[in-house]
DNA sequence: GATACCATCTTGGGATACCAAATTGGTATC
DNA sequence: GATACCAATTTGGTATCCCAAGATGGTATC
């Protein structure tokens, strides 16, 4: 693979995992060293990254984008317009079998399984049932919606119970959705992402002391 | 402003203008040399544009991105979705004056304007109502369906009948708008933009062999 | 005449050198 | 001690050079 592509994902990587915290500068020159790379692969790099809303510009510099409150806030009515329009052309033409496939995916989910993976397969769990509307741009929308906010998603405490209810609200739209009811199944996707928005600002503006400890830049509401 | 800038925004000129055809080769080089800068500052153009959708990679080079029937046609119930709840959220708190700075921009057009001035009034309406909404998200996500559908739009043979049926849509969607009644606006809304796609694929599709004769790659649908 | 093969050229990917602007750190002045 | 000012350093923007992979075109062979 071409360093371009290679450095591109490793720093996405990096952001994603919080080893570099939001709000934090990045050099070109910091990112060759690391990388071992030279500086046109991470131009490239940076470029993609600025428009995925990973990094942005600070004057002339780079910074690894703050966790801002009010834009979370907006990427949450901007993915359910556009989950919601895809689970209806989903509804639309139902396909059993790739219900089933996503489906599997959150039974691979038990008491064992870490964090970790609770965390990314309740992301997935979004992207891949968008890329069942079979559109495109509706599909890049959602993943690129899950990526923006997957950072904040990492920072926020959820117990067990939020978890399980998350879980049993996925299924319930599953199941609207092999019944092709699209009204039920969009009215169930609806409250699901609305209750997690609100879970998910009202505990990151709760923790935003605790964040900024960790050096973390958290932009309020 | 930097070389980067200008070229980005003077190659995006050229393809959106369709001085360089849709399906056309590019290469780094013949860039670099029309406008007068290196190599550098034209890769990032390049990276730009690809987020864009405007170019593209064609095994290791670059092309500008054909027109696609079927790509056409999933952006427009891409927009149609964002589009629709992007005015839900601007008739939940109407602001008059707005409305009249939208509504003025549609006052500007008449017999005598030009029709590249009525193509990008067109567009710049749907991108501005959008604005309205407050949500960067929906109205970035608006502005750039309509950027990727740009070319298109300005190929289609549209008559003074279809654009004037276009403009009191228009209307008709600011009038619902400023009295707050969303599900009206937005029916209205949906109803425009499906006309809008079907004549659009519509007019394309019959005239494939025209556009292909001028040098323009077109996908079917 | 068709085809397989090889030399050549072209092209994008990467590395590096250079520059101007901005930041930084220290110093002199009040 | 605070501040204004200047030199040194850092950093992103740009230009240029090199390279390997791929496209091209001509040629020899059948």
């Amino acid at each position: 693979m071409s360093q371009m592509q290679n450095v591109e994902r490793q720093l996405r990587e990096m952001i994603l995992g919080l080893e570099v915290g939001p709000g934090e500068k990045l050099t070109e020159r910091w990112i060759e060293g690391r990388f071992g790379a030279s500086r046109t692969p991470v131009r490239a790099a940076l470029l993609r990254l600025e428009t995925e809303g990973l990094v942005g510009r600070d004057g002339r510099g780079w910074t690894v984008s703050p966790i801002n409150l009010a834009e979370l806030e907006q990427i949450a009515v901007y993915r359910e317009a556009v989950e919601v329009a895809a689970l209806r052309l989903t509804c639309a033409h139902v396909d059993g079998s790739a219900i089933d496939v996503i489906e599997a995916m959150l039974d691979s989910c038990d008491e064992n399984t870490a964090r970790e993976e609770w965390h990314r397969v309740g992301m997935d769990f979004h992207i891949e049932l968008a890329r069942l509307s079979g559109n495109e741009f509706l599909f890049r929308a959602v993943r690129d919606a899950m990526t923006r906010l997957s950072r904040a998603r990492w920072l926020e405490v959820r117990d067990e119970a939020a978890l399980g209810r998350a879980w049993a609200e996925h299924r319930a739209i599953l199941a609207a959705a092999r019944l092709g009811d699209a009204d039920e199944a969009a009215r169930r996707l609806s409250d699901h992402i609305s209750g997690s928005r609100h879970r998910l600002v009202t505990s990151l503006a709760n923790d935003r002391r605790g964040l900024r400890a960790r050096g973390f830049a958290v932009v309020a509401a």
